[in-house]
This record gives structure tokens, sequence and C-alpha cells, in this order.
DNA sequence: TTCCTTGATGCAACCTCGTTGCAATTGCGG
DNA sequence: CCGCAATTGCAACGAGGTTGCATCAAGGAA
């Protein structure tokens, strides 16, 4: 089942409705192959004709939010369909001029980690990481 | 040479003055022992009594900055003395019951870092890596 | 199909954070 | 002590996000 369709299952099971708006949102989270922000989200709609507030892109986003359906990226707005399959770390790319992010993953990076949660003497209960750049369109 | 020392210093050098309001910020800023954010900041000088506005708090964090007198912390606003013997990656591992901070190398985790870095398309400029969890202390 | 309840929406207003233009102030070299 | 220019405070601005409220409409009931 699509991210879309989980969504609304769980809207409606929550006591919501689904109108346009929404509809169009999910549709957009789902195709988005990166994590979106509540300014792109609200573009993004705009331009399919999607008449739609910002106020309700924000509203929208945080009801999806607090239904667990959604995921913020680590320092930063931006969301991303909450995959419950996945349990893996996200850590993400975050272009230091238009403030677009992108995701992944690495192996070494995650042994790593996991070794020096190993060494400290800390009860390591998770970790933020986030690099920053500067993305392809934004190299001058 | 303590930090405040050091930084007017370089401050002079680069043609600029201490005024009564930079030698508080400075001074705070070397007492902290955690980073500080520009509110922070603001109103930490205040209920000191020094009488300064909150632009120039960021005219003055922004000044240092960009001497390179400050490192900006964790994907916030928040500012931390750059000490220049670190000029290596401070990766810290932050104590979510008592704030406590320690920081830590891994050969490991910087080359899984770099390998990062090749393979994505982005220029990065820098990354955010901080570990949360219970110091010795907290763990009860 | 129509009606009605209530969730969703749009709009205006507001808040916080950070920036900029400008006139007044003040550090500090001479 | 003077004068230049760096620094400051103030006002205004813009972006991003939130809230109150009147209106709209989804969708279950009749």
């Amino acid at each position: 089942m699509g991210f879309a369709a989980r969504a609304e299952e769980a809207l409606r099971r929550d006591g919501g409705r689904m109108t346009a708006s929404r509809r169009s949102l999910l549709q957009l989270l789902e195709e988005s192959e990166r994590p979106l922000g509540p300014r792109e989200l609200h573009r993004a709609l705009r331009r399919k004709g999607v008449r739609v507030d910002r106020v309700s892109v924000y509203r929208n986003v945080a009801a999806l939010l607090g239904l667990g359906l959604l995921h913020r990226v680590l320092g930063s707005t931006a969301v991303r369909p909450c995959n419950d399959r996945e349990r893996r770390c996200h850590h993400a790319i975050v272009c230091t001029r238009c403030g677009s992010a992108r995701e992944f993953h690495s192996v070494a990076l995650e042994r790593a980690l996991a070794d020096v949660r190993r060494s400290t003497r800390y009860r390591v209960q998770g970790h933020l990481l986030e690099l920053r750049g500067l993305c392809r369109s934004c190299q001058t």
C-alpha cells in the first residue's frame, strides 16, 4: 500500500476528512524522492493548480507529523513520508544556499557510529548528523 | 592566553575597536561551558546590566564568526569560542540530563565521513555531529 | 438526495528571528 | 583634546511560522 493510501486510512481512523488539498499534499509527498519544506510544498501545490493557503499546508503537515506519518529531517523543517519498515538512521545533507535537503545512508558511517557508542562511557540515546554544503544547482 | 584576550587582539588587528558590549560578550562566551544563541547572549548581557541592543549582539557575533573566533554549532544558531588548537572536527557527546558535553574523535568516523563527502554531488562545506545520551554520573 | 454536524480552510493579524539603512555615539590614533 | 571612522541604537523590513475567527464543505444520517 502506498504512502498516500496509508495516510488517508490513518487520517480517517483519527476522525479526519479527505479534502482536495490533503489528497494533493499526500500525493506530492509520496512522489517526491527528497524531503520537502513547507514553502516547497506550498509552491508545488499552487503550481499544480491546487488553490491552498500556506496556513493549511502548515496545519496539514502538523497533523501528519502528529499521526506519525511524516518524519522531520534533522536540522531543517523539511518532511518526508515515514516508512515504518525502514528503521535505519536517516542522515541528511542540507544545501546552505537554497536549503534543500537530501538524505543518505552509509554503512561505514553507521558502523563507525556504533563503535563510538560502544566505546564511550555515556549511555547513548541517539545522535544528530548533518552535512552542509552546496547542492548541484547552487554550485554557481 | 584566554579566549577573550585572543579575540580582542584579533579584532584590533582587523582594525576593530573594543567597546563595553564587546568585552562583556567575549567574557560571557569565554565563561560559558556551553554554546549560546543570540537570544541567550542578549538576555545574559542585559541581566548583567550591559545595555546593548539585540542588533549589536548579532553584528558582533557575525564579526567574530567572520574572524574565525567563533564556531557555529549544531544546526542551531548557538556559537562557542573556537579553540585554535582544535582545527579538526569537534564531535561532541552531550548529556541529555545535565547538559555536560565531552568531545571525542574517531578515525573510523572521519574516514566514513570523508567517503560520504566524496560520493555526494554536493560540495560539502562541513558537518554537524552530536551524540546524545546520559553521562556517567547521570546514569541513575 | 438533502440536511446537519463538525472538521478543514482562507484570511488577517500577530510573533519571533534575523537583517539593513541611517543618524548619533564613541573608541582611539594623532 | 580633536577628528575620523567604527560601532551602536532605533526603526523598519522580510521571511517563516502560529492563532482566532468566520466560512466552507466532507460525509454520515435521514
